[in-house]
DNA sequence: GCCCTGACGTGAA
DNA sequence: ATTCACGCCAGGG
């Protein structure tokens, strides 16, 4: 058996990932890959994602840098594309940068884990 | 085949 | 905060 999924699988695996981001929610391309079995593939995240047609129903938009910033070229058409597509679901930008403790996928101060009744 | 680049991440200085 | 080095590896030339 491999010790590493074939390329194929790896591909399907980062899409599958990618698709379980909830809505108004962003992940690392570290935390992508990381969830999806390849660790310390990260690029390989953006490989896929920059593969992947803009037109598919795939919430790229949803993965960012560890930073909490996009990780496009500032002032391209894509960058704009993908901050209006998060501002659009209610994540908010603070001098170009978004609060990964409040909006990143699964932290500890996930807004449900600590919700008062 | 080799070399460089890149939608990255982490750790150290 | 910023810079540097290293790890990882698919594509393109």
């Amino acid at each position: 058996m491999s010790s590493r999924p074939p390329p194929a699988d790896s591909h399907e695996q980062i899409l599958a990932v990618v698709r379980r981001i909830p809505y108004g929610r962003v992940a690392s391309y570290g935390q992508v890959a990381d969830r999806a079995g390849l660790p310390r593939r990260a690029r390989l995240v953006g490989h896929v994602l920059r593969c992947a047609p803009a037109a598919s129903a795939l919430p790229w938009h949803r993965v960012v840098n560890a930073q909490g910033r996009i990780s496009l070229a500032p002032g391209s058409d894509a960058y704009r594309e993908q901050r209006e597509r998060l501002e659009g679901e209610g994540v908010v930008f603070i001098r170009g940068r978004i609060d990964l403790a409040r909006y990143g996928w699964q932290t500890s101060l996930d807004p449900l884990l600590w919700a008062e009744p």
